[in-house]
DNA sequence: TAGACAGCGCATTCTC
DNA sequence: GAGAATGCGG
DNA sequence: GTCTA
């Protein structure tokens, strides 16, 4: 049982309750926590033996239970219960780009789409878009999210992001006065894999900055770009050998947040 | 045991 | 078309 | 659900 394991079990019954409608709070209480034992130091099963669960902020009784009954069982009834209420395939729509718990929920209710291949099926045929708060352009991107998720994207070897995050750092260097550029979250925490990177930037321009982080000629997809925030999709050479894909996302600091900043990415 | 619970940038859609 | 509202993601 | 007053 790794605190990762433990961690995704957590977050799983926060969508679920999302989906479901839910009490918000329970719903956010569920992800904190879950982000809590992501950020362990401390082995979570250690914690268990040593009664020492409530020690983690976020963590109260009801939680501290339901980890402790995963850990010494490796099953979770709460979880199996929550999951036995959507048809399968339901949840799977959560892993596609753009997709939250509002949509899904949205999705099955009103569409009956209860898994990708119906979401693409009925995305295709404009049948999307008559849903209130779907539109065109959702139809559109949900299809190419669709297609970008069978791509498939694994975590990257931290040894891999590395490279890839000099790769972009020279970039930028080249293109705008970078006064300061570091990779955060788990690139930051030194984790073996990242299932993403987070860059930030301090400069004295911008828009070259963030016109050249969206330039970078490895993006194949950009997500989002803004004045001082873009997420690309990159495609980089695995050390293993072959193209993957990696979420990269960069946020653009003034000098005296750069510490706050640093500190919430990580 | 009652009441509070993080805040924000971006994209898209909705509403007027 | 502008501004508000909503959802997503980090 | 969790935390604080």
């Amino acid at each position: 049982m790794t605190n990762d394991e433990v961690a995704i079990l957590l977050h799983e019954i926060g969508d679920m309750l999302d989906i479901l409608g839910e009490d918000r709070f329970r719903v956010v209480s569920y992800h904190r926590a879950a982000r809590a034992v992501e950020g362990l130091t401390a082995d979570v099963g250690d914690l268990v033996r040593d009664g020492k669960l409530g020690d983690i902020p976020g963590v109260g009784t009801a939680i501290a239970e339901k980890i402790t009954e995963y850990v010494t069982t490796g099953r979770l009834g709460y979880h199996e219960e929550l999951k036995a209420r959507f048809p399968p395939g339901v949840l799977d729509l959560l892993q596609v780009r753009g997709i939250g718990p509002k949509k899904v929920q949205i999705l099955w209710q009103q569409l009956g789409i209860t898994d990708l291949a119906g979401l693409e099926e009925a995305a295709k045929h404009h049948r999307l878009r008559r849903i209130k708060g779907f539109g065109e352009k959702t139809e559109a991107n949900l299809l190419k999210a669709i297609e970008t998720y069978r791509q498939g994207q694994a975590r990257a070897l931290i040894w891999d992001a590395a490279q890839l995050v000099d790769a972009i750092r020279a970039h930028l260097e080249s293109r705008a006065p970078i006064t300061r550029l570091e990779a955060a979250g788990s690139f930051r925490r030194m984790r073996e894999t990242v299932g993403d990177v987070d860059i930030l930037v301090t400069t004295r321009d911008v828009k070259a900055a963030m016109r050249a982080f969206t330039a970078f000629p490895a993006v194949k997809q950009v997500y989002s770009e803004g004045e001082i925030k873009s997420s690309v999709l990159v495609e980089y050479d695995a050390y293993t050998g072959g193209k993957r894909l990696l979420q990269v996302d960069l946020e653009i600091l003034d000098a005296d947040s750069w510490g706050a900043g640093l500190q919430y990415f990580t």
